[in-house]
DNA sequence: GTCTATACGTCGATAGAC
DNA sequence: GTCTATCGACGTATAGAC
């Protein structure tokens, strides 16, 4: 009927893909200014001049800010997280396992301080506050299993590895923010 | 002139202590609510319920919910801040000056759970949060000061006391997660 | 994606202090 | 008579349910 007439709205490919290089060129905006100054360096204005775009237009694929916060915040403390497991999986006993992880996490953070401090510690809204709760027992779940398994080889000494494992993960945050 | 026969209005004490007296219980009223369901509990018209006046009425001595909470806040947990002094103060070794320092801030905590989830976790608004990070950073101060004594001493082995005191912070608040 | 519920903050009206 | 404190319904924004 009308499909006859009127030819109905269809996104072509070709607007596909222009639409997700501009939403790939805001995240990538935002992230290099979250790298050089926080969250708070990451003002919509800014974003939309750092990828060439008009402000408004931003609001098209991010109809807030917490939700482009919230989506490369989770893409970032993912990649930590990844990096930590990664750490772990890479063998020898609990104990390098667990150097390794520690280690790991410090030195990707003071590589990075100015993400390391947005993603740790940084005053951000409610939501992405939770957000940052929920990574945080992430880790805390990753260390809980290698020392789990420490103390079953006998490797470590008995304790309650939930509670040692939150306790390291409050510990690395805490004493990275005085370098970040 | 127009005052002899227009009289100025101009606040007399009777009136200045009945708006103390509002304000005063109006920080009454949010503090039960906070201590029962954290700072998500305490919403402006709950608050202005438990107090017995109109929600209109809280924003006439709190313009903002964040002043309301914001005072709160300071005074709850420089109150912790003065419990944990106080265990410091209590004299003997650094170690057990150190011991009853953390037993004290997570008996505390465990005393009160709600309202200890409420000022070390809670997602809240980042002027919250940014009181928050204040606090932490006093507490690990005050931690610092015994840490450093102890190392002067000998009884606590050479390290650096600021890393250390921050990560003991970092520790409890984040092992007190769980619990709470 | 739409619809409903909830919560913050505002406003004009009212009662009462000066 | 003039000014202020209080009320509580309303506008608006956001979150959650379906």
């Amino acid at each position: 009927m009308f499909d006859t007439i009127h030819m109905a709205y269809r996104e072509t490919d070709q607007i596909r893909l222009r639409k997700d290089a501009v939403r790939q060129a805001i995240l990538d905006a935002a992230q290099r200014l979250i790298g050089r100054g926080g969250f708070g360096a990451a003002q919509m204005a800014a974003v939309a001049a750092e990828a060439g775009i008009a402000t408004g237009t931003i609001y098209r694929y991010f109809p807030k800010q917490a939700d482009l916060f919230g989506e490369l915040f989770k893409a970032k403390s993912q990649r930590e997280l990844d990096a930590m497991a990664e750490a772990i999986a890479a063998g020898g006993s609990a104990r390098e396992q667990l150097s390794r992880a520690v280690l790991t996490f410090a030195e990707r953070a003071l590589r990075n301080r100015r993400q390391a401090y947005a993603l740790l510690a940084e005053p951000v809204d409610p939501q992405l506050e939770q957000l940052r709760l929920r990574f945080r027992r992430s880790f805390a779940q990753t260390l809980e299993q290698l020392l789990a398994a420490g103390i079953a080889s006998g490797e470590f000494p008995a304790q309650d590895a939930r509670v040692t494992a939150a306790a390291l993960v409050g510990a690395m945050a805490e004493a990275l923010l005085g370098p970040l």
